[in-house]
DNA sequence: TTTGGTATAATTGTATACAATCATACCAAC
DNA sequence: GTTGGTATGATTGTATACAATTATACCAAA
Protein backbone atom coordinates (compact mmCIF):
# COMPACT_ATOMS: atom_id res chain seq x y z
CA UNK A 1 0.00 0.00 0.00
CA UNK A 2 3.11 2.23 -0.24
CA UNK A 3 3.08 4.25 -2.82
CA UNK A 4 -0.78 4.30 -2.96
CA UNK A 5 -0.84 7.53 -3.23
CA UNK A 6 1.49 8.43 -5.77
CA UNK A 7 0.43 6.02 -8.48
CA UNK A 8 -2.45 7.28 -8.21
CA UNK A 9 -1.74 10.78 -8.50
CA UNK A 10 -0.05 9.36 -11.56
CA UNK A 11 -3.22 7.58 -13.14
CA UNK A 12 -5.27 11.05 -12.65
CA UNK A 13 -3.07 12.80 -14.56
CA UNK A 14 -2.64 10.47 -17.51
CA UNK A 15 -5.31 8.28 -17.88
CA UNK A 16 -8.80 9.51 -19.15
CA UNK A 17 -10.58 7.87 -16.03
CA UNK A 18 -8.27 9.59 -13.75
CA UNK A 19 -9.81 13.01 -15.43
CA UNK A 20 -13.15 11.98 -15.82
CA UNK A 21 -12.91 11.35 -12.08
CA UNK A 22 -11.42 14.47 -10.62
CA UNK A 23 -13.37 16.57 -12.65
CA UNK A 24 -16.47 15.21 -11.50
CA UNK A 25 -15.30 15.53 -8.28
CA UNK A 26 -14.59 18.97 -8.51
CA UNK A 27 -18.15 19.87 -10.11
CA UNK A 28 -19.92 18.18 -7.31
CA UNK A 29 -17.72 19.38 -4.74
CA UNK A 30 -17.98 22.69 -6.01
CA UNK A 31 -21.52 22.57 -6.44
CA UNK A 32 -22.28 22.97 -10.25
CA UNK A 33 -24.14 19.51 -9.92
CA UNK A 34 -26.58 19.88 -7.85
CA UNK A 35 -27.90 17.28 -4.93
CA UNK A 36 -30.00 14.49 -6.13
CA UNK A 37 -29.09 15.46 -9.94
CA UNK A 38 -29.03 12.87 -12.47
CA UNK A 39 -25.12 12.29 -13.85
CA UNK A 40 -25.78 10.40 -17.04
CA UNK A 41 -22.39 8.51 -18.83
CA UNK A 42 -22.98 9.86 -22.54
CA UNK A 43 -23.51 13.24 -21.58
CA UNK A 44 -20.86 13.44 -19.22
CA UNK A 45 -18.43 11.78 -21.98
CA UNK A 46 -19.52 14.13 -24.72
CA UNK A 47 -18.92 17.17 -22.56
CA UNK A 48 -15.28 15.92 -21.98
CA UNK A 49 -14.38 14.38 -25.04
CA UNK A 50 -14.33 10.83 -24.31
CA UNK A 51 -17.02 7.42 -24.48
CA UNK A 52 -18.58 5.88 -21.59
CA UNK A 53 -15.87 3.47 -20.55
CA UNK A 54 -13.77 5.72 -18.87
CA UNK A 55 -16.62 7.75 -17.53
CA UNK A 56 -18.16 4.67 -15.96
CA UNK A 57 -15.10 3.53 -14.09
CA UNK A 58 -14.84 7.14 -12.54
CA UNK A 59 -18.86 6.55 -11.30
CA UNK A 60 -17.46 3.24 -9.28
CA UNK A 61 -14.67 5.06 -8.00
CA UNK A 62 -16.98 8.21 -7.04
CA UNK A 63 -19.53 6.06 -5.66
CA UNK A 64 -16.94 4.12 -3.73
CA UNK A 65 -15.95 7.97 -2.06
CA UNK A 66 -20.24 8.43 -1.32
CA UNK A 67 -20.00 11.29 -3.83
CA UNK A 68 -22.82 9.73 -6.06
CA UNK A 69 -25.18 6.89 -5.51
CA UNK A 70 -25.82 4.31 -8.31
CA UNK A 71 -29.01 2.61 -9.09
CA UNK A 72 -28.39 -0.45 -10.98
CA UNK A 73 -29.97 -0.37 -14.23
CA UNK A 74 -31.37 3.09 -13.91
CA UNK A 75 -28.60 5.85 -13.26
CA UNK A 76 -25.98 7.42 -11.09
CA UNK A 77 -26.92 10.61 -8.80
CA UNK A 78 -25.19 13.28 -7.28
CA UNK A 79 -25.16 12.78 -3.15
CA UNK A 80 -24.91 16.11 -2.02
CA UNK A 81 -23.25 16.91 1.37
CA UNK A 82 -25.41 17.54 4.11
CA UNK A 83 -25.45 19.52 7.26
CA UNK A 84 -25.50 15.92 9.06
CA UNK A 85 -22.76 14.35 7.35
CA UNK A 86 -20.32 17.89 8.23
CA UNK A 87 -21.10 16.74 12.13
CA UNK A 88 -20.51 13.25 11.31
CA UNK A 89 -17.07 14.12 9.26
CA UNK A 90 -15.84 16.46 12.51
CA UNK A 91 -16.43 14.33 15.21
CA UNK A 92 -14.87 11.03 13.46
CA UNK A 93 -11.95 13.55 12.19
CA UNK A 94 -11.44 14.75 16.18
CA UNK A 95 -11.06 11.30 17.21
CA UNK A 96 -8.57 10.33 14.13
CA UNK A 97 -6.85 13.28 14.13
CA UNK A 98 -6.20 13.11 17.94
CA UNK A 99 -5.03 9.77 17.10
CA UNK A 100 -2.81 11.44 14.31
CA UNK A 101 -0.85 13.91 16.79
CA UNK A 102 -0.67 10.99 19.34
CA UNK A 103 1.64 8.59 16.83
CA UNK A 104 3.11 11.31 15.06
CA UNK A 105 4.99 12.00 18.66
CA UNK A 106 7.11 9.44 17.77
CA UNK A 107 7.42 9.10 14.64
CA UNK A 108 7.35 13.14 13.67
CA UNK A 109 11.25 13.77 11.98
CA UNK A 110 12.72 16.74 12.75
CA UNK A 111 12.18 18.43 9.23
CA UNK A 112 8.75 17.54 9.30
CA UNK A 113 8.80 19.31 12.82
CA UNK A 114 10.60 22.40 11.38
CA UNK A 115 8.14 23.06 8.57
CA UNK A 116 5.46 22.89 10.55
CA UNK A 117 7.34 25.35 12.87
CA UNK A 118 7.60 27.45 9.34
CA UNK A 119 3.95 27.06 8.38
CA UNK A 120 2.88 28.06 11.82
CA UNK A 121 4.97 31.01 11.90
CA UNK A 122 3.74 32.29 8.50
CA UNK A 123 0.10 31.51 9.38
CA UNK A 124 0.57 34.45 12.27
CA UNK A 125 1.85 36.87 9.63
CA UNK A 126 -1.01 36.32 6.83
CA UNK A 127 -3.48 36.10 10.01
CA UNK A 128 -2.83 39.60 11.11
CA UNK A 129 -2.81 40.99 7.60
CA UNK A 130 -6.19 39.37 6.47
CA UNK A 131 -4.77 37.17 3.54
CA UNK A 132 -7.57 34.53 3.70
CA UNK A 133 -5.88 32.45 0.69
CA UNK A 134 -2.86 32.27 1.84
CA UNK A 135 -4.51 31.20 5.65
CA UNK A 136 -6.34 28.38 3.79
CA UNK A 137 -2.93 27.06 1.79
CA UNK A 138 -1.06 27.05 5.09
CA UNK A 139 -3.69 25.38 6.65
CA UNK A 140 -4.07 22.81 4.33
CA UNK A 141 0.22 22.40 4.89
CA UNK A 142 -0.19 22.01 8.49
CA UNK A 143 -2.90 19.27 8.76
CA UNK A 144 -1.00 17.39 5.69
CA UNK A 145 1.99 17.48 7.49
CA UNK A 146 0.24 16.38 10.42
CA UNK A 147 -1.20 13.32 8.63
CA UNK A 148 2.23 11.98 6.81
CA UNK A 149 4.09 12.28 10.35
CA UNK A 150 1.97 9.74 11.92
CA UNK A 151 3.62 6.49 10.37
CA UNK A 152 0.55 5.05 9.49
CA UNK A 153 -0.67 5.11 5.60
CA UNK A 154 -3.79 3.94 6.48
CA UNK A 155 -5.04 6.56 9.00
CA UNK A 156 -3.41 8.91 6.73
CA UNK A 157 -5.24 8.04 3.67
CA UNK A 158 -8.24 8.51 5.58
CA UNK A 159 -7.65 11.53 6.59
CA UNK A 160 -6.44 13.33 3.87
CA UNK A 161 -10.24 11.97 1.90
CA UNK A 162 -12.00 13.93 5.24
CA UNK A 163 -9.86 16.74 4.40
CA UNK A 164 -10.71 16.72 0.93
CA UNK A 165 -14.36 16.05 1.27
CA UNK A 166 -14.95 19.01 3.84
CA UNK A 167 -12.76 21.66 1.41
CA UNK A 168 -15.61 23.72 0.81
CA UNK A 169 -16.77 24.38 4.26
CA UNK A 170 -13.66 24.82 5.36
CA UNK A 171 -12.60 27.84 2.89
CA UNK A 172 -15.68 29.36 4.46
CA UNK A 173 -14.68 28.85 8.09
CA UNK A 174 -11.36 30.62 7.87
CA UNK A 175 -12.85 33.34 6.05
CA UNK A 176 -15.03 33.80 9.08
CA UNK A 177 -12.39 34.71 11.77
CA UNK A 178 -10.89 31.77 13.10
CA UNK A 179 -7.99 31.94 10.95
CA UNK A 180 -5.96 33.60 13.94
CA UNK A 181 -7.29 31.29 16.82
CA UNK A 182 -6.83 27.87 14.32
CA UNK A 183 -3.16 28.99 14.29
CA UNK A 184 -2.88 29.09 18.11
CA UNK A 185 -4.05 25.74 18.33
CA UNK A 186 -1.75 24.50 15.43
CA UNK A 187 0.74 25.93 17.35
CA UNK A 188 0.00 23.93 21.09
CA UNK A 189 -0.87 20.55 19.26
CA UNK A 190 2.81 21.21 17.57
CA UNK A 191 4.25 22.60 20.87
CA UNK A 192 2.89 18.99 22.84
CA UNK A 193 4.19 16.68 19.72
CA UNK A 194 7.20 18.40 19.74
CA UNK A 195 7.70 17.46 23.97
CA UNK A 196 6.74 14.33 23.13
CA UNK A 197 3.12 14.33 24.83
CA UNK A 198 0.73 12.18 23.48
CA UNK A 199 -1.84 12.21 25.63
CA UNK A 200 -1.65 16.24 25.30
CA UNK A 201 -1.02 16.24 21.60
CA UNK A 202 -4.11 13.97 21.09
CA UNK A 203 -6.59 15.74 23.74
CA UNK A 204 -5.51 19.47 21.89
CA UNK A 205 -6.18 17.94 18.23
CA UNK A 206 -9.53 15.92 19.50
CA UNK A 207 -10.34 19.66 20.70
CA UNK A 208 -9.08 21.18 17.71
CA UNK A 209 -11.55 19.99 15.67
CA UNK A 210 -14.47 20.20 18.16
CA UNK A 211 -13.48 23.95 17.86
CA UNK A 212 -13.54 24.26 13.94
CA UNK A 213 -16.87 22.63 14.10
CA UNK A 214 -18.51 24.63 17.09
CA UNK A 215 -17.27 27.62 15.04
CA UNK A 216 -19.15 26.73 11.89
CA UNK A 217 -22.13 25.84 13.69
CA UNK A 218 -22.27 29.58 15.70
CA UNK A 219 -22.03 31.29 12.38
CA UNK A 220 -24.78 29.68 10.71
CA UNK A 221 -21.91 28.19 8.06
CA UNK A 222 -24.02 24.84 8.12
CA UNK A 223 -27.63 26.36 7.31
CA UNK A 224 -27.07 25.91 3.88
CA UNK A 225 -26.45 22.91 3.40
CA UNK A 226 -29.94 21.40 3.88
CA UNK B 1 -26.64 8.37 0.84
CA UNK B 2 -29.34 6.50 2.96
CA UNK B 3 -29.87 3.27 1.65
CA UNK B 4 -26.57 2.75 -0.08
CA UNK B 5 -25.56 -0.35 1.60
CA UNK B 6 -28.92 -1.52 0.85
CA UNK B 7 -28.37 -0.80 -3.12
CA UNK B 8 -25.21 -2.21 -3.32
CA UNK B 9 -26.64 -5.28 -1.77
CA UNK B 10 -28.58 -4.96 -4.73
CA UNK B 11 -26.11 -4.19 -6.92
CA UNK B 12 -23.55 -7.22 -5.67
CA UNK B 13 -26.25 -9.33 -6.19
CA UNK B 14 -27.59 -9.19 -9.47
CA UNK B 15 -24.71 -7.39 -11.73
CA UNK B 16 -21.58 -9.10 -13.19
CA UNK B 17 -19.53 -6.62 -11.77
CA UNK B 18 -20.98 -6.70 -8.17
CA UNK B 19 -20.63 -10.35 -8.32
CA UNK B 20 -16.56 -10.22 -9.64
CA UNK B 21 -16.29 -8.05 -6.65
CA UNK B 22 -17.37 -9.63 -4.10
CA UNK B 23 -15.45 -12.85 -5.52
CA UNK B 24 -11.95 -10.96 -5.78
CA UNK B 25 -12.21 -9.41 -3.09
CA UNK B 26 -13.19 -12.77 -1.21
CA UNK B 27 -10.52 -14.82 -2.50
CA UNK B 28 -7.76 -11.89 -1.44
CA UNK B 29 -9.22 -12.03 1.96
CA UNK B 30 -9.18 -15.58 2.44
CA UNK B 31 -5.42 -16.02 0.68
CA UNK B 32 -6.12 -17.34 -2.61
CA UNK B 33 -4.73 -14.16 -4.35
CA UNK B 34 -1.49 -13.44 -2.39
CA UNK B 35 0.52 -10.55 -1.49
CA UNK B 36 1.70 -8.63 -4.82
CA UNK B 37 0.01 -11.12 -7.12
CA UNK B 38 -0.81 -9.72 -10.78
CA UNK B 39 -4.79 -10.19 -11.34
CA UNK B 40 -4.99 -10.43 -14.73
CA UNK B 41 -8.17 -9.00 -16.66
CA UNK B 42 -8.94 -11.66 -19.14
CA UNK B 43 -7.97 -14.46 -16.79
CA UNK B 44 -10.06 -13.59 -13.75
CA UNK B 45 -12.74 -12.95 -16.65
CA UNK B 46 -12.38 -16.35 -18.10
CA UNK B 47 -12.58 -17.97 -14.72
CA UNK B 48 -15.38 -16.11 -13.94
CA UNK B 49 -17.26 -16.33 -17.11
CA UNK B 50 -17.84 -12.69 -17.64
CA UNK B 51 -15.72 -9.93 -20.15
CA UNK B 52 -13.10 -7.85 -19.06
CA UNK B 53 -15.19 -4.68 -18.61
CA UNK B 54 -17.13 -6.06 -15.32
CA UNK B 55 -13.87 -7.24 -14.15
CA UNK B 56 -12.78 -4.01 -14.65
CA UNK B 57 -14.86 -1.79 -12.68
CA UNK B 58 -14.46 -4.24 -10.37
CA UNK B 59 -10.47 -3.53 -10.09
CA UNK B 60 -11.47 0.04 -9.71
CA UNK B 61 -13.46 -0.16 -6.80
CA UNK B 62 -10.94 -2.84 -4.91
CA UNK B 63 -8.12 -0.23 -5.45
CA UNK B 64 -10.37 2.44 -3.24
CA UNK B 65 -10.96 -0.44 -0.83
CA UNK B 66 -7.27 -0.87 -0.75
CA UNK B 67 -6.94 -4.33 -1.70
CA UNK B 68 -5.29 -3.70 -4.76
CA UNK B 69 -3.03 -1.63 -6.19
CA UNK B 70 -3.40 -0.52 -10.12
CA UNK B 71 -0.26 0.49 -12.05
CA UNK B 72 -1.49 2.42 -14.64
CA UNK B 73 -1.04 0.45 -18.44
CA UNK B 74 1.08 -2.35 -15.97
CA UNK B 75 -1.26 -4.07 -14.10
CA UNK B 76 -3.77 -5.16 -10.36
CA UNK B 77 -1.82 -6.27 -7.95
CA UNK B 78 -2.80 -7.41 -4.58
CA UNK B 79 -1.79 -5.67 -1.72
CA UNK B 80 -1.91 -8.01 1.10
CA UNK B 81 -2.85 -7.20 4.30
CA UNK B 82 -0.16 -6.36 7.13
CA UNK B 83 0.38 -6.86 10.83
CA UNK B 84 1.14 -2.93 10.73
CA UNK B 85 -2.26 -2.85 8.75
CA UNK B 86 -4.22 -4.54 11.27
CA UNK B 87 -2.57 -2.63 14.39
CA UNK B 88 -3.63 0.20 12.68
CA UNK B 89 -6.98 -0.50 11.99
CA UNK B 90 -7.31 -1.72 15.56
CA UNK B 91 -6.48 1.60 17.01
CA UNK B 92 -8.94 3.69 14.20
CA UNK B 93 -11.61 1.52 15.19
CA UNK B 94 -10.65 1.82 19.01
CA UNK B 95 -12.05 5.58 18.51
CA UNK B 96 -14.44 5.38 16.13
CA UNK B 97 -16.12 2.18 17.98
CA UNK B 98 -15.93 4.86 20.74
CA UNK B 99 -17.87 7.09 19.05
CA UNK B 100 -20.21 5.13 17.87
CA UNK B 101 -20.79 4.13 21.49
CA UNK B 102 -21.29 7.66 22.77
CA UNK B 103 -23.61 8.15 19.78
CA UNK B 104 -25.60 4.96 20.18
CA UNK B 105 -26.45 6.15 24.03
CA UNK B 106 -28.99 8.98 22.81
CA UNK B 107 -29.46 7.41 18.94
CA UNK B 108 -30.47 2.98 19.74
CA UNK B 109 -33.78 1.95 20.16
CA UNK B 110 -35.50 -0.03 22.46
CA UNK B 111 -35.77 -2.77 19.63
CA UNK B 112 -31.81 -2.70 19.20
CA UNK B 113 -31.09 -2.69 22.81
CA UNK B 114 -33.54 -5.54 23.20
CA UNK B 115 -31.86 -7.78 19.96
CA UNK B 116 -28.60 -6.72 21.84
CA UNK B 117 -29.28 -8.34 25.24
CA UNK B 118 -30.57 -11.63 23.20
CA UNK B 119 -27.02 -11.57 21.31
CA UNK B 120 -25.49 -11.13 24.53
CA UNK B 121 -27.12 -14.48 26.28
CA UNK B 122 -26.86 -16.34 23.75
CA UNK B 123 -23.24 -16.07 23.38
CA UNK B 124 -22.82 -16.56 27.35
CA UNK B 125 -23.96 -20.28 26.14
CA UNK B 126 -22.03 -20.75 23.40
CA UNK B 127 -19.13 -19.25 25.09
CA UNK B 128 -19.08 -21.84 27.62
CA UNK B 129 -19.62 -24.33 25.34
CA UNK B 130 -16.93 -23.40 23.15
CA UNK B 131 -18.66 -23.14 19.97
CA UNK B 132 -16.77 -21.05 17.78
CA UNK B 133 -18.68 -20.98 14.90
CA UNK B 134 -21.57 -19.39 16.47
CA UNK B 135 -19.70 -16.63 19.07
CA UNK B 136 -18.22 -15.44 15.74
CA UNK B 137 -21.71 -14.54 14.39
CA UNK B 138 -22.70 -13.11 17.94
CA UNK B 139 -19.97 -11.24 17.73
CA UNK B 140 -21.03 -9.89 14.12
CA UNK B 141 -24.51 -9.40 14.81
CA UNK B 142 -23.36 -7.03 18.21
CA UNK B 143 -20.96 -5.42 16.49
CA UNK B 144 -23.65 -4.30 13.62
CA UNK B 145 -26.33 -3.86 16.04
CA UNK B 146 -23.85 -0.99 17.25
CA UNK B 147 -22.52 0.20 14.30
CA UNK B 148 -26.80 1.06 13.29
CA UNK B 149 -27.34 2.16 16.98
CA UNK B 150 -25.40 5.15 16.69
CA UNK B 151 -27.50 7.29 13.87
CA UNK B 152 -24.50 8.17 11.31
CA UNK B 153 -24.59 6.65 8.32
CA UNK B 154 -21.10 7.94 7.51
CA UNK B 155 -19.61 6.47 11.06
CA UNK B 156 -21.48 3.08 10.04
CA UNK B 157 -20.26 2.63 6.89
CA UNK B 158 -16.78 3.23 7.75
CA UNK B 159 -17.11 0.78 10.79
CA UNK B 160 -18.63 -1.77 8.91
CA UNK B 161 -15.98 -1.68 6.27
CA UNK B 162 -13.44 -2.16 9.06
CA UNK B 163 -14.76 -4.72 10.43
CA UNK B 164 -14.90 -6.65 6.84
CA UNK B 165 -11.33 -6.16 6.34
CA UNK B 166 -10.28 -7.70 9.46
CA UNK B 167 -12.89 -10.52 9.95
CA UNK B 168 -9.73 -13.33 8.98
CA UNK B 169 -7.85 -12.08 11.96
CA UNK B 170 -10.98 -11.96 14.11
CA UNK B 171 -12.22 -15.31 13.60
CA UNK B 172 -8.74 -16.50 14.96
CA UNK B 173 -9.18 -14.10 17.97
CA UNK B 174 -12.67 -15.98 18.61
CA UNK B 175 -11.24 -19.50 18.78
CA UNK B 176 -8.36 -18.37 20.93
CA UNK B 177 -10.18 -18.47 23.80
CA UNK B 178 -10.91 -14.64 23.76
CA UNK B 179 -14.84 -15.14 23.46
CA UNK B 180 -16.22 -15.13 26.27
CA UNK B 181 -13.90 -12.27 28.50
CA UNK B 182 -15.04 -10.58 24.72
CA UNK B 183 -18.56 -10.97 25.42
CA UNK B 184 -18.27 -9.80 29.27
CA UNK B 185 -16.76 -6.58 27.74
CA UNK B 186 -20.08 -6.06 25.74
CA UNK B 187 -22.30 -6.57 28.28
CA UNK B 188 -20.63 -3.60 30.08
CA UNK B 189 -20.88 -1.59 26.84
CA UNK B 190 -24.34 -2.12 26.65
CA UNK B 191 -24.93 -1.49 29.76
CA UNK B 192 -23.55 1.62 29.32
CA UNK B 193 -25.38 2.82 26.62
CA UNK B 194 -28.64 1.30 28.34
CA UNK B 195 -27.88 3.70 31.18
CA UNK B 196 -27.44 6.93 28.68
CA UNK B 197 -23.75 7.09 29.91
CA UNK B 198 -21.76 8.35 26.81
CA UNK B 199 -18.27 9.06 28.53
CA UNK B 200 -18.36 5.75 29.89
CA UNK B 201 -19.82 3.82 26.99
CA UNK B 202 -16.98 5.55 24.85
CA UNK B 203 -14.07 4.61 27.58
CA UNK B 204 -15.40 1.27 27.42
CA UNK B 205 -15.88 0.46 23.68
CA UNK B 206 -12.49 2.55 23.18
CA UNK B 207 -10.84 -0.37 25.40
CA UNK B 208 -12.61 -3.35 24.25
CA UNK B 209 -10.84 -2.95 20.94
CA UNK B 210 -7.61 -2.07 22.64
CA UNK B 211 -7.87 -5.13 24.26
CA UNK B 212 -9.02 -7.58 21.52
CA UNK B 213 -5.78 -6.23 19.55
CA UNK B 214 -3.14 -6.96 22.91
CA UNK B 215 -4.74 -10.38 23.08
CA UNK B 216 -4.18 -10.90 19.55
CA UNK B 217 -0.24 -9.37 19.77
CA UNK B 218 0.12 -11.89 22.92
CA UNK B 219 -1.22 -15.08 21.11
CA UNK B 220 0.91 -14.24 18.25
CA UNK B 221 -1.54 -13.95 15.65
CA UNK B 222 -0.27 -11.24 13.80
CA UNK B 223 2.91 -13.28 12.90
CA UNK B 224 2.32 -14.76 9.93
CA UNK B 225 1.30 -11.17 8.42
CA UNK B 226 4.77 -10.14 7.73
C1' DT C 1 29.52 -13.13 -21.56
C1' DT C 2 27.41 -8.88 -21.62
C1' DT C 3 25.00 -5.16 -23.64
C1' DG C 4 21.81 -2.99 -26.61
C1' DG C 5 18.20 -2.97 -29.72
C1' DT C 6 14.39 -4.63 -32.35
C1' DA C 7 10.50 -7.51 -33.20
C1' DT C 8 6.89 -9.93 -31.19
C1' DA C 9 3.61 -11.03 -27.79
C1' DA C 10 0.92 -9.91 -23.86
C1' DT C 11 -1.69 -6.64 -21.33
C1' DT C 12 -4.11 -2.63 -20.37
C1' DG C 13 -6.76 1.77 -22.16
C1' DT C 14 -10.45 3.32 -24.86
C1' DA C 15 -14.22 3.21 -28.13
C1' DT C 16 -18.06 1.15 -29.98
C1' DA C 17 -21.73 -2.35 -30.76
C1' DC C 18 -25.29 -4.95 -28.97
C1' DA C 19 -28.39 -6.65 -25.09
C1' DA C 20 -31.18 -5.79 -21.13
C1' DT C 21 -33.67 -2.81 -18.38
C1' DC C 22 -36.31 1.17 -17.30
C1' DA C 23 -39.13 5.49 -18.34
C1' DT C 24 -42.56 7.63 -21.10
C1' DA C 25 -46.38 8.28 -24.14
C1' DC C 26 -50.20 6.87 -26.10
C1' DC C 27 -54.36 4.34 -26.69
C1' DA C 28 -58.11 1.28 -25.51
C1' DA C 29 -61.31 -0.56 -22.17
C1' DC C 30 -64.06 0.36 -18.38
C1' DG D 1 -61.74 10.47 -16.21
C1' DT D 2 -59.20 6.48 -14.69
C1' DT D 3 -56.88 2.32 -15.29
C1' DG D 4 -54.10 -1.00 -17.70
C1' DG D 5 -51.23 -2.35 -21.24
C1' DT D 6 -48.28 -1.97 -25.13
C1' DA D 7 -44.99 0.33 -28.05
C1' DT D 8 -41.29 3.39 -28.30
C1' DG D 9 -37.27 5.72 -26.76
C1' DA D 10 -33.66 6.47 -23.49
C1' DT D 11 -30.26 4.64 -20.45
C1' DT D 12 -27.42 1.38 -18.39
C1' DG D 13 -25.02 -3.48 -18.55
C1' DT D 14 -21.99 -6.29 -21.04
C1' DA D 15 -19.13 -7.90 -24.81
C1' DT D 16 -15.94 -7.09 -28.23
C1' DA D 17 -12.79 -4.56 -31.37
C1' DC D 18 -9.04 -1.66 -31.83
C1' DA D 19 -5.17 1.44 -30.02
C1' DA D 20 -1.46 2.27 -26.87
C1' DT D 21 1.69 0.66 -23.77
C1' DT D 22 4.64 -2.62 -21.63
C1' DA D 23 7.10 -7.11 -21.21
C1' DT D 24 9.72 -10.74 -23.37
C1' DA D 25 12.70 -13.12 -26.54
C1' DC D 26 16.03 -13.15 -29.61
C1' DC D 27 19.94 -11.67 -32.12
C1' DA D 28 23.93 -8.84 -33.14
C1' DA D 29 27.79 -6.16 -31.61
C1' DA D 30 31.31 -5.28 -28.30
Amino acid sequence: MENRDLKQEVTDKYSLRGRVFNRIREDILNGKYKDHEELKEVAIGNELGVSRTPVREAFRQLELEGLIQIIPNKGAYVTGIKAKDIEDIYMIRSRLEGLCARWACENITDEQLEEMEEVIYLAEFHAARGHMEQMAELDNRFHTILYESCNSKMLEHLLKDYHQYVWRVRQQTLSSGRGAVSNVEHKYIMEAIREKNPDKAEELANQHMVNAYENMVDKGLLEMYD
